[in-house]
DNA sequence: GCAATGTATCTCAGCGCTAAGGCATCGTTC
DNA sequence: GAACGATGCCTTAGCGCTGAGATACATTGC
């Protein structure tokens, strides 16, 4: 720390914790400093960013799919399953995923030559062309929600969130 | 800053901006950094909350109003849109949250004297021990997530998340 | 070669939420 | 005091997800 900031003003958190102080003074609850930050802030990042996505006919969990296809690079092929341990989704919300964007149009599905378990999820052309058109706004809006942060509180809250992350495990996938 | 951490593990986020630094190199996708963690710690601490609830026959939603009305001291009673406002859901959320614990006997909904459209929602006997047997528990779980950081950490995620809740037009409500 | 176990995907009932709209009541204006 | 928009809550169709389980195929050990 070292460096102060300029006095904060109460938010939502703060006066959540201001009533319980007076109901239940004997408890410590100062994680929910923390703990309820990141719920409003999960939500409020999440609707916007569900704007930008509409704006191209998209929602979360469509745009997630085709960005993690795009980004494995070529040939733009993974499995279902490589797909549910990238969206921390389920095995059945992964299919029904597929099921819609494969009704779009947007990827394929095909049967592995070398599992007949496994199938191979592709982007189409369509499917690259929406994801091309969808990803710079999506960044856009992402600049735009960071632009009140300096790179120092940026590489802080990045850290901090990096540690966290290692603590409940997230390094095991 | 100024302080040096310990050389980080390359954690999911890393692998999936340096994904997009091959794929898309003229993109600058260092947002993520923020945006993906936030996601996936929100995702991890939500399913280990959920555990806690569950052990006392609760879900993150049950808890949010019983704690809600607990919190908001003596009289115990709030008005659905009271519920509303704090919770970030919409008003159909609320009334189905409402009948739920209303039917376990955890609350009880009556006519405001006042304001004929209005209710008010009170904790019963049961809620309220039911409210004050899982706090405890829930704030050691919280607790113990955040273990794993310093004071100066915890101090930095909250102010950077404090500032970033701002922006995001939290501090409208 | 075959049984037993493991793995990859899909199926489906049920859940909580949203969005849109309905209804009753309130407050204001004339 | 009648009209009318605003407010508070409820209703309902539809959505995406989970959890449990089914199915098909692969692998292992004998």
């Amino acid at each position: 720390m070292g460096i102060a900031y300029p006095e904060p003003v109460a938010d939502h958190v703060d006066r959540v914790v201001a009533q319980w102080g007076a109901e239940r003074p004997d408890l410590d609850v100062s994680p929910m400093e923390v703990f309820g930050r990141l719920k409003r802030l999960y939500r409020l990042v999440d609707a916007e960013l569900n704007r930008t996505f509409a704006e191209h006919g998209l929602d979360a969990a469509s745009f997630d799919v085709l960005a993690t296809l795009k980004r494995s690079g070529s040939p733009y092929r993974l499995t279902p399953t490589g797909l549910m341990q990238s969206s921390m989704v389920t095995s059945g919300a992964i299919t029904q995923r597929l099921d819609r964007l494969e009704a779009r149009g947007l990827v394929t599905r095909t049967r592995s030559d070398q599992d007949g378990r496994s199938r191979e999820v592709a982007l189409t052309p369509e499917g690259h062309a929406l994801i091309d058109r969808a990803l710079p706004d999506h960044l856009a809006t992402e600049h735009r929600m960071l632009a009140g942060l300096d790179e120092g509180q940026r590489a802080a809250l990045v850290e901090v969130m990096r540690t966290l992350l290692a603590d409940l495990a997230d390094s095991s996938e």
